[in-house]
DNA sequence: GATTGACTCGTATAGCGTACGAGAGGATAA
DNA sequence: TTATCCTCTCGTACGCTATACGAGTCAATC
């Protein structure tokens, strides 16, 4: 009876034994493990996007049958869960010795973040369902330590944290969902020159044609962090 | 032949006639029309989430056979931007005399698009996809327009407004997908405790068991405005 | 009365997630 | 050596999905 394999936090799911490799075929495909299904599942979603990551052809560019997942993984959902976390993971930098100031820091982590999201813009489509992974919580407990070495008190902690994250996600979401916007921007130019009259303010700023994402980003940032720096 | 019905944008569909409904079976259900597949979508929304909504039982729910939709809807991509439009839509509160200062008027406003959205918590989780309608174009215009009537320099417009944006759309995303953790706050509880000494700041400050939703996204609003006010 | 256009919907296709259970094959116990 | 067990794979099947196609209904118009 194929009892399924538990999810207990620790497990490893390596073979006890783990001597060579069963050797099936020559040139045949390593043996599935959570891993390997996690880097697959992103490499799919890169090429195909949300739409097209199926657990049919997940499993074909595994060489393996579509059910053999299901032992290393509970459901498609969990595969979204365990492919967001490792996109949004941060890799530490070599850590170049000097230490720089903490507005630096800060930023410089905001923007590595936006970046590995932008990197796969399906992470942002499936950001709404909560997963707080290992990934997540390491760049939140970084952004805090951060923060409060800065000296921000720690009962104005949780407000700083959650207010760069939710500008961090808020602007990330956006600019991935406008990515695909090109032959749609003539579309939102007409649209806005009809529509001017009613929307008379962001006609003149031409706030929906901007394209300077980054820049745009950058500045937001300076604001909420000169709020914050103002605080203490 | 069937030629599928236009998209322009000014079309509209009722009958031209429109003298008495064509009377069908008496207690009957009204014709279909593309208001009232919106309507009855975000009631199916907001009784099934985002994966009960289906055509067939949108169009059970309408009292019509499944392919009736796609005579007034392109497709069900259509109904989810026409259904987060219509929930994200301002609508005017009815304009108490006393104008208040431009600072209340934003917080007033950007607390109701969160409420609006939190009302309906599968728009969050809609939002990536991006749906430029009529009723989010609104509150970007509102939006920018008081800002710009508080002194807000034209340059410095859209920075204001994509800030106010992505830290609305960020705080009510994250508190959307965090709403449903009643059990899973104890599992948060143990594998926080379990992981303090991995992510000692945010266990300190109790980051992810912090319920003021409310309070922090006030809170951090003021920083963020703090930071717009500064810059004047 | 004939024609047209707006609208409805039955049928069918290709695909989906995944429950179920059989079975392969190595490890262990007898 | 044989029997048992555990881990892992996967073929089949079920119920569901979006939607293409084309036939059919009915009111308005010529």
């Amino acid at each position: 009876m194929a009892a399924k394999r538990s999810d207990a936090p620790g497990r490893k799911p390596r073979r006890a034994g783990a001597k060579l490799e069963p050797t099936k075929q020559p040139g045949s495909e390593p043996p599935l493990s959570r891993e390997r299904i996690v880097a697959t599942a992103v490499e799919l979603l890169d090429a195909e996007g949300v739409g097209g990551m199926s657990m049919r052809r997940l499993a074909d560019r595994l060489g393996a049958g579509a059910m053999s997942l299901y032992w290393h993984v509970d459901n498609k959902e969990k595969v979204f869960d365990l492919a967001l976390d490792q996109v949004l993971a941060y890799r530490e930098p070599p850590q170049t010795g000097e230490p720089r100031n903490w507005r630096d820091e800060v930023v410089h982590m905001l923007e590595d973040w936006r970046k590995s999201m932008l990197r796969h813009p399906w992470s942002a489509s499936l950001l709404p369902r909560r997963a707080l992974g290992p990934g997540i919580l390491g760049r939140l407990e970084l952004l805090g330590s951060i923060l409060s070495r800065a000296g921000v008190a720690d009962a104005d902690l949780n407000v700083a944290i959650w207010s760069l994250w939710n500008y961090v996600m808020g602007a990330t979401i956006t600019r991935a969902s406008f990515e695909l916007t090109d032959d749609e921007k003539a579309a939102a130019q007409q649209r806005l020159s009809t529509l001017g009259e009613r929307h008379p303010t962001i006609q003149r700023t031409r706030l929906l044609l901007d394209n300077d994402w980054d820049g745009t980003f950058r500045k937001g940032l300076d604001v909420l962090l000169d709020g914050l720096a103002g605080r203490q």
